[in-house]
This record gives structure tokens, C-alpha cells and sequence, in this order.
DNA sequence: GCGTACTTTCAATAATTATTGAAACTTTGG
DNA sequence: CCAAAGTTTCAATAATTATTGAAAGTACGC
């Protein structure tokens, strides 16, 4: 398989942006060219397509595998394994997402956690401590807004997106007019005592 | 300076995470350093607390500096340099957001954009364009939402937050009773056009 | 200006991470 | 059960990235 000039170019942006975006050269190149292919692909393919070993198509395979970013099909009347990526680009994000969050956030919750549980032995602890609450209370708030956000059908989640900072005005409203009925709002500013499991 | 096992396991973590955050082990353990500290630091006592080296120090400094996330301050009648990191861990969450925008998003729009506006030679690169497209807008609507966002205070942000998904029934409401006065909320899906520079 | 206290640079090296490709393994149709 | 077609593994090696520390650079008070 030969690249036309603009399929190679996103290719290879891709590959170098991987690094940045904590992947590999290699696993980058995989994705974009199934991102844009047409049809899906096998590992052959990709090896004539990319240049790459067999052993390291397999491993980026199994990479993207693992983050839930490629789909493995399979052709009637042909035994190999085929590949492609979600139509989708908004299932990609969510995808995106939550396996960054699991990789990226979820643990610092865990270690902050465990330590906020520990007794503070000095002036500088008490203080290294009121510093991770803060890290934490905050790490909560974002996490919590987008497990909730995360439910959102599409639709109403571009809608959400496409009226931007505008839902202050919502906002406002709410506070001079009605309390939406359901829970929690407001008044979780200052909940260091949370921190502790 | 002898580190407690409380801010020593919050420092290791952090070194620990930098790999998966893009910054390497020696930054994100002087990173949280400072962030957990009560008082501005210069880098001998960074030397010293975390056993690396001059020069490593001086380096992890400046790259935290080029990403805005340590201050440098002044003592008086001390002529060396102190760090430490903004108080407000929200602040520090919009500097995060906005340099992680700059190094690994903005590269990807200009990129898109610029491969878009090449003529397609092919059926396969017409299709490669297309999905091309559907990143662009995906991201340019992300970004967008950002942009607008950002500009609120912390207050209304972290009202926003708080309320979550109920924010829906706001925008059902919407739907149903009125239309908010102010540019360009809905149709924005189908822009492909808008792709080119 | 000079000496001193401090900071930065950068070539050398250490550590880590990516990549290869041949061998081992698996699956399937006959 | 075998041969063929395909996939995965993994030890070796290449490439990249991080770290050091000595030397060069800078700025300040006297």
C-alpha cells in the first residue's frame, strides 16, 4: 500500500505528536492511519503501510487494544485479524478520556487520600497537608462533573458545548430566581474533612 | 532539609506520575515540592532535599518556569532565587489546561487545518478527509467551549461543576420556554466548511 | 572594577524506552 | 492430526531522554 501525500502527512503528525501526548511514534502512526482508512486494516497492512516490524505492529495493536481506541472485525472467507477505529468521534473522546483519567488522575486520588489519612507530624506537615486537600477537593469536583457530564447523550452534550460560558447567564438566573430541585449544590467549597476515605 | 514520610511520599508520587504527565521524574518531584511547601524554596535547598544534582535542579526550574507554574521571588538581603508555587490550586489548573492546549492540541488544529485544504486526489483521501474533518470540529468545539469558560471566575466555575449533569434539565428548559438572547448557540454540527484557514 | 555568591550551560554518561526479527505459539481447514 | 497461515513474544539492540557536574557565565556589594 502506497500513502497519498495527505494521508502520510497526518500519519506522520500523528506519530510526532505521540510523544507529547504520552504514546509512541509507532503507536500514533497505527491509529491515525486507521483513523482515516476506509476500510479496516490487518497487520499486514500496516507493516507496508507504515514501514514498521511485525513485532511492532503486533505490540501497538495490542496498545491501542488496551485503551478500547481499535475495534479487532473480522472478514468472512479470511482468517486474519482486521482492525479499525469507532465511527464515532465523540465515542473516541469519551473513550479517550476516561482511560486518561484512569491512567493519569486516579491514582494521585488514591496516594492523596492515603496520605491525608495520616497524622500530621510537624507545622510543615499540617501545612503539606492542607495544600493536598486543597489538590484533592479539587481533583473531586472535576472528576464528579465528569462522571456526571459523561451521561450526557451527545446531542445534548454539543449543545452544552456550543452555548459555552453563555450558561452563566443560566447561573444567574437560577440564583435570583429558583433552586433547581435534587441534591447537592452550592456549599462544597470547604470540605477538607472529605479527604479522609 | 529532611523530608517527613508524608511530604517524601507525596514527592516520590509525584516523580513517579511525571512519566505518564509528560514531564520527567525530576520536575514533577521539585514541582511538588514547592506545591506542598510553606515557604519559597531556592534551588540548594532543592539539592538538598530531593539529593539531584545542580544542574538538574536549575533545569526542572526553568522548564516549570516555561510552563508557568512556579513563581520566582525575592528575598530580602538573600540575593538567591526562591520558588513556590500560586496558592489557588484553580489558577494552577487553568495554567495546566492552557499549556497542555498549547503543546499537544493547537499543533493538531493547524495541522488539520492545513490538510484540509489540500485537494483530495483519490476516493480514500476523500474519505481521510472527512474524518479529518470530524476531529477538526470536534476539537475546534472543545477549544471553544474552553476559551469561553475560562474567562468565568472560580466562584461561578466551581458552581458550574458542582451542579453536574442537572445542567440538562437547564438546557431541556431551554428548549422548551425560551431562547437565550447572544450569537451562536445550536447549528453549529455540520461545519465542515469552516475547515480552511 | 574585583571577588564572591550564585546560576546556567553543555558534553559526557546513565537510564529508559522503542524497535526489530527470529523463534515459539495458535488457529483452522482439510 | 498435520501443514499452512497467521499472531505474539522476547532477548538483543537502537534510539531517545534524563542526569550529572565541572566549567563558563552573571550580577551584586563593596
Amino acid at each position: 500500500m502506497n500513502l497519498s501525500p495527505i494521508v502520510q502527512a497526518f500519519v506522520l503528525h500523528f506519530g510526532e505528536m505521540g510523544s507529547r501526548w504520552g504514546i509512541n511514534r509507532t503507536v500514533g502512526q497505527i491509529y491515525a492511519l486507521l483513523f482515516v482508512s476506509n476500510r479496516a486494516l490487518n497487520a499486514d497492512d500496516l507493516v507496508d503501510a507504515l514501514g514498521l516490524s511485525r513485532g511492532s505492529v503486533s505490540m501497538g495493536l495490542k496498545e491501542l487494544q488496551s485503551w478500547n481506541l481499535v475495534r479487532m472485525r473480522h472478514i468472512p472467507g479470511d482468517r486474519r485479524e482486521y482492525f479499525d477505529t469507532p465511527e464515532d468521534v465523540w465515542a473516541i473522546m469519551r473513550t479517550l478520556v476516561e482511560e486518561r483519567k484512569k491512567r493519569e488522575i486516579d491514582p494521585t486520588l488514591t496516594t492523596l487520600r492515603d496520605l491525608l489519612m495520616a497524622s500530621p507530624q510537624t507545622e510543615a506537615d499540617a501545612h503539606a497537608q492542607t495544600r493536598m486537600a486543597a489538590m484533592h477537593e479539587q481533583i473531586e469536583l472535576l472528576t464528579g462533573w465528569y462522571a456526571d457530564i459523561q451521561k450526557l447523550e451527545t446531542e445534548r452534550l454539543v449543545q452544552l458545548l456550543s452555548l459555552g460560558s453563555r450558561i452563566a447567564r443560566v447561573l444567574e438566573m437560577k440564583d435570583k430566581l429558583f433552586v433547581l430541585p435534587g441534591g447537592k449544590q452550592g456549599g462544597k467549597q470547604n470540605g477538607k474533612k472529605e479527604a479522609a476515605s
